[in-house]
DNA sequence: GTTATCAAAATTGTTGACAATTTTGCCGAC
DNA sequence: GTCGGCAAAATTGTCAACAATTTTGATAAC
């Protein structure tokens, strides 16, 4: 109703959201393989793809190379980071002690009852929808149990490091989904992690959760061929 | 010998190493606080001081602000990131469980007699210089600590980290050391977590790690208001 | 003396052009 | 047919000029 659809009336900072756009666009390419690793990132391309300058394409290779996400070589531009087993084996070692610090954070901020919900949602319904493979419905899940563990962790720190790890590993945690019998463990583990932190024991969500991520990198070892 | 001192003769990719030294000379400023929180980091001014045009400059910064050692506010420029007590709260909890995985990883991984030198290090000859209050020694065999550590622990995602955020709360560590006893009781501690790495007591080691880092968080607490 | 206003200066943001480097495609020697 | 070399094309790296924004300082009204 407000808004006749004039694109000049409402200036609102243009600049910084086409930046943030093109960033978080390019992001979501990269974590969701929808350009491959090893495939060369151009940055003339990009620039007349967004309409905008080289110069923000290159800026936001920076960041992104920051993070871990892509890999320059010197005049000869940009790829996906491919992930070697090496490297992933290095992420799991690290995700496993920040995300169970997640989850003992949260479970010392957050009211006990806060975690019903997620209770509810892991509940019974639940083994219903794998026993018919709707993976889409665990995989949301188990992101909301993320954000929320990360919300009531209240640590801006943490947070940051977490996603940038989850952006790294995203394609192979959704492959993990595929493995059968993963799934039903992963799932078993979190009512695991849930019920203690209803019942307010930090320290064992902590350790649960830590073997959770331990039990994922033995099934992806297991996997591995197929998974990378 | 071999090189008289023709700057034509050795090109050696003059630009890479040229942007490599801003950034590390830049990065050194910020976490010896030798700009202060809160001053304006001038675009031209460090410019024309290294010699660069002022888009190496803005490449830098966008490096630093991404490792968070600098903030930027658009039209408004760069100022290095002032540690409030909730932020520095929060990296200390991160700190905790990644300099613990960080002993941990480094006590499987390392054969046992590797530790020996650093016990040696640690040992009595140290009481003796720190009750002369000789806190420069203590901080080296510190640092050498972490280096190694580190370095055995292979994990070079995990080592990245552990590098940032000592980074972004170097100055604080370093005065962390001036508070009476704090020195005293952070040597005990290390030498406890040396002899467990040195019996391959991983779990142990990774425990004490742990302590260690929450001890001198209270300390931190304990003292903020002198130390921020 | 304080405050509001406005122009000038300083500072950051963005772009297009140019330089340096690497890749590609072609050609001939063997 | 394969290999090496060479020029053209494509791609990335760097810079200096220009635009947009904020800060500063002077001036005048109250």
């Amino acid at each position: 109703m407000a808004a006749t659809s004039s694109n000049k009336a409402v200036p609102l900072r243009p600049a910084e959201v086409i930046n943030e756009h093109l960033i978080e666009e390019l992001r979501r390419r990269i974590v969701d393989h929808a350009v491959a690793p090893g495939v060369p990132l151009r940055e003339q391309d990009l620039a007349t793809e967004f309409g905008v300058s080289r110069a923000r394409v290159r800026d936001a290779f920076n960041i992104l190379e920051e993070r871990g996400l892509i890999e320059r070589i010197r005049n000869r531009g940009a790829v996906v980071t491919r992930l070697d087993p090496r490297k992933a084996g290095e992420l799991f070692e690290v995700r496993e002690v920040l995300e169970a610090q997640m989850v003992r954070l949260a479970t010392e901020r957050a009211p006990r009852e806060s975690w019903d919900d997620l209770i509810e949602l892991f509940g019974k319904s639940m083994d219903a929808k794998l026993a018919k493979n709707d993976l889409g419905t665990y995989e949301d899940a188990i992101h909301l149990f993320r954000r929320r563990c990360i919300e009531a962790a209240e640590n801006a720190v943490l947070s940051n490091l977490l996603d940038s790890l989850y952006d790294r590993t995203h394609v192979l945690i959704r492959r993990l989904v595929l493995v059968p019998g993963r799934a039903q463990e992963g799932m078993r583990q979190h009512r695991e992690i849930l019920a203690a932190m209803r019942d307010g024991k930090a320290e064992k969500a902590e350790r649960l959760k830590r073997k959770n991520i331990r039990s994922a990198r033995e099934w992806f070892d297991n996997y591995r061929e197929y998974l990378l």
